[in-house]
RNA sequence: GGCGAGGUAGCUCAGUUGGUUAGAGCAUACGACUCAUAAUCGUAGGGUCGAGAGUUCAAGUCUCUCUCUCGCCA
C-alpha cells in the first residue's frame, strides 16, 4: 500500500468557478484520488479556497460585507458546490486559516534566516481617498500612446502597450474614481529566487516524466530574458497574513501582509494541518505527509492544475520550500491542463459566458458533467465544450452503452428467472473469452489511470462497457433460454457480476451511478478486481438484486437548444 | 516582434525510439438481433496526415522554409 498526497490548485474566493476551472484541476485530481483509494492506497487529497488579495477585498466591499464574513460565506458556497460535484477532498481548507498564518510566517522566518529575504524600498501609487496603495491594474487613466481614456496602469487594452502607472495621463483610482493620488515610498520583502535558480533548474531537470507542458513553462521562466527574477512577497493591504518573522514582529513591516501567491500554496500544507485539527489529531498526523524527517519520505506527491498555475508550482513554491532549508516534501508529479473553451470562444467570468459550476448542477446531476469533462479533458491541447458534443456523449456513452446494459440485464433476469442471481449452468468458452478480454482491458485501464492519462482512461473504460454489450449480443441469452435455460442462467449470472465489476471500475468517473449499480446488485464489496475470474463469480447464487431506475436519462434536442441560448452570455 | 503549443477522416481526437494497405469514438449507409432507455451488435464508404523542399532503402513520425490557429511575454 502506497501513501499518496494529492493537491488541486486552490480556487480563488470571489465567485463561483466555471467548468473550465473545474476540469483543469479539481476534477482530475478527484478522479485520481478516487482511483487510488479504490486500489487500496492511503490517500490524502487536499484543496482549499484562496482568500487573500485585492480582488477579495473589492468583492466584499461590493457585496457590502466585511471581507472576513464575505470569505466565510463564499467558502461555504464553494464547499457546497464541491460536494455537489462529489469532489472527495479529505479536507477543503481556507488559506485564511490560523494554520496558514503560522506556517506562512514560519516560512518567511526560515527564508530570512537563510539569507534569502531582501528588503526593498519602492515607489507605489497611493490613493488618499481610498486610504490604500493601488495595484497597477487598479489605476485607470488616459493612455499616452493611443489616447484611450480607460487604460489600466499595467497595460492599455486598446493598443496593448505595456504601461507603468506613472505613464498614465490623469490617473484615477479604479476603485473610487478618486484622482487624489500620490506616489509614496513603501518597503517590501523580496524572495531572492535568483540565488536558488540553479537548484531549481537541477530539480526540474530531474523530472524526466513530467508533461512537456509543465517543463517547458518552467524552463521558459528559468531561462527567458534575464532568467528567474526575485519576487516581491509582501503587499500593502489589510486583508492577508500579517508580515511577521515567525511569531515575532518584523520591524518596518507593520501593517503589511504577505502576497497572496506566497501564502496560497503553503495552504496545501496548512490544509492538511486543518484536516488533522478537524479530526482531533496531533501535529504528527499531518507532518507525516509533509516532512520527510517525520514520515513523508515514502509519500508520493501529485499536484493538479491549469497551465496558468504552472510557474508558481514549479518555481515559486519550490523556492519557498527548498529555500527554507527544512525537509519539506516537494511535488513528485505535476499534472497540468490546457484550457477548456466554450462553444467557439473562451469561458468568461466577467461576461457570464459559459457554464458555471452551480448552473451545471442545476441542469443535470454531477455524473453527466464528470463524464463529459473527464473524457474530454484538455490534456494535449485546449479543447472545446459544445452542447451538441455534450448531448451526444452523454446519450451515447452513459445512457445507451452503460445505462441500457444495466437495464437490459436486470430486466431480462427478472422476467425469466426472478430477482435473484440465478444458480444454473456453468461458464463456457464464450464466458471464458469475455473474462480474459476483461482482464487484459482492466490492466490497460489501470495503467492509464496510474499515468493520469485521463482521456485515454475514459476511452478504455467505455470500451470495457462495450464488451459487455458485445458479449450479450453474441451469446444471446434471450434465444438460449428457450432451449437451454440452465445455460442462459449462467450467462445472466455473468452479466450481473459484470455490473458489479463495472461499478467498481467506473466509480472514479461516475461515483453516483456506480453506487446505484453496486446497491442494485445487493453488494457492498468494492474490492478492485485483481483476480477477474473470481470477481466475475463474486455474487452468490440466490442473492437478491433490484432493477435500478434508469441510471442516465437522455438529453433532448429541445433541452440542448434551450441551454445553448441560456448560457451564451454576451458575445464579443 | 520573441517564446511555446497545435494544424491527421464531416465532427472530437489517438498515433510510442521513422518501417507492412494511417487508427478510435461519433455522424452516414447497409445488415443482424429483438432482452433493453427506438437501446445493442456487425460491415462498409470516407483522409494527397496545413503547403513546399530535404535526409533516408523507408517520414504523419527527423531537418529547413512558408502558412494558419491559440496561448504567454515584450
Amino acid at each position: 500500500m502506497a501513501r499518496i498526497l494529492i493537491t488541486s490548485a486552490i480556487p480563488y474566493i470571489n465567485g463561483i468557478k466555471h467548468l473550465g476551472n473545474l476540469v483543469g484541476s479539481q476534477l482530475p485530481a478527484d478522479l485520481f484520488a478516487r482511483y487510488m483509494r479504490g486500489r487500496g492506497h492511503e490517500v490524502m487529497f487536499i484543496c482549499a479556497t484562496d482568500e487573500h488579495g485585492t480582488p477579495a477585498e473589492l468583492a466584499a466591499a461590493k457585496a457590502g460585507k466585511p471581507v472576513e464574513a464575505y470569505c466565510a460565506e463564499m467558502h461555504e458556497v464553494q464547499a457546497e458546490i464541491a460536494r455537489g460535484f462529489r469532489l472527495s477532498f479529505d479536507h477543503f481548507g481556507r488559506s485564511s486559516s490560523q494554520r496558514n498564518h503560522k506556517l506562512t510566517q514560519g516560512f518567511a522566518a526560515a527564508l530570512d534566516a537563510a539569507g534569502l529575504i531582501e528588503e526593498v524600498v519602492e515607489k507605489q501609487v497611493f490613493s488618499i481617498d481610498d486610504n490604500r496603495f493601488l495595484p497597477d491594474r487598479y489605476i485607470t487613466g488616459t493612455c499616452p500612446n493611443c489616447g484611450n481614456t480607460s487604460a489600466r496602469g499595467d497595460q492599455c487594452e486598446e493598443c496593448t502597450k505595456q504601461l507603468d502607472p506613472t505613464d498614465l495621463i490623469n490617473p484615477r483610482s479604479s476603485i473610487s474614481g478618486s484622482t487624489n493620488l500620490e506616489v509614496r515610498e513603501t518597503k517590501h520583502l523580496y524572495l531572492r529566487q535568483r540565488s536558488l535558480r540553479d537548484k531549481l533548474e537541477a530539480w526540474i531537470d530531474s523530472k524526466k516524466d513530467w508533461p512537456i507542458l509543465t517543463t517547458s513553462i518552467a524552463k521558459k521562466w528559468l531561462n527567458d530574458g534575464e532568467g528567474l527574477q526575485d519576487r516581491g512577497i509582501t503587499r500593502d493591504l489589510h486583508w492577508g497574513i500579517p508580515v511577521q518573522k515567525g511569531d515575532q514582529p518584523w520591524p518596518g513591516m507593520e501593517g503589511k501582509v504577505f502576497y497572496v501567491w506566497f501564502d496560497a500554496p503553503i495552504e496545501y500544507i496548512a490544509g492538511t494541518a486543518e484536516w488533522a485539527d478537524a479530526h482531533g489529531l496531533d501535529d504528527a498526523a499531518w507532518q507525516r505527509w509533509w516532512r520527510t524527517d517525520m514520515g513523508a519520505e515514502d509519500v508520493t506527491y501529485y499536484q493538479f492544475m491549469g497551465k496558468d498555475n504552472v510557474p508558481f508550482h514549479t518555481l515559486s513554491f519550490p523556492a519557498t520550500l527548498i529555500g527554507s532549508g527544512q525537509p519539506w516534501k516537494l511535488v513528485d508529479y505535476l499534472k497540468s491542463f490546457n484550457y477548456l473553451n466554450y462553444d467557439g470562444g473562451q469561458f468568461s467570468t466577467s461576461q457570464g459566458r459559459g457554464v458555471f459550476m452551480d448552473q451545471a448542477l442545476s441542469i443535470l446531476p454531477s455524473d453527466y458533467w464528470r463524464w463529459w469533462l473527464l473524457s474530454h479533458a484538455p490534456e494535449s491541447a485546449d479543447s472545446e465544450f459544445t452542447w451538441e458534443n455534450f448531448q451526444v456523449s452523454v446519450n451515447k456513452d452513459l445512457a445507451d452503452v452503460l445505462g441500457n446494459l444495466v437495464s437490459r440485464v436486470t430486466k431480462f433476469c427478472v422476467s425469466k428467472f426472478g430477482a435473484e442471481v440465478p444458480a444454473g449452468g456453468a461458464f463456457g468458452p464464450q464466458e471464458a473469452a469475455l473474462i480474459a478480454d476483461l482482464g487484459a482491458r482492466i490492466a490497460t485501464y489501470a495503467s492509464l489511470m496510474e499515468a493520469m492519462e485521463v482521456r485515454k482512461a475514459a476511452a478504455e473504460l467505455r470500451a470495457i462497457w462495450v464488451i459487455g454489450n458485445e458479449y450479450l449480443q453474441s451469446s444471446a441469452p434471450w434465444t438460449v433460454v428457450k432451449t437451454d435455460p440452465e445455460q442462459a442462467q449462467a450467462m445472466i449470472r455473468l452479466a450481473l457480476n459484470l455490473i458489479r465489476v463495472y461499478a467498481i471500475l467506473s466509480r472514479p468517473f461516475i461515483p453516483d451511478a456506480a453506487a446505484a449499480m453496486m446497491a442494485a446488485m445487493g453488494s457492498q464489496d468494492w474490492t478492485w478486481p485483481d483476480d477477474i475470474s473470481a470477481a466475475m463469480r463474486a455474487l452468490p447464487a440466490g442473492q437478491g438484486f433490484s432493477v435500478p431506475e434508469n441510471l442516465f436519462r437522455k438529453i433532448t434536442d429541445e433541452e440542448r437548444a434551450d441551454w445553448q441560448s441560456r448560457f451564451a452570455g454576451t458575445r464579443d
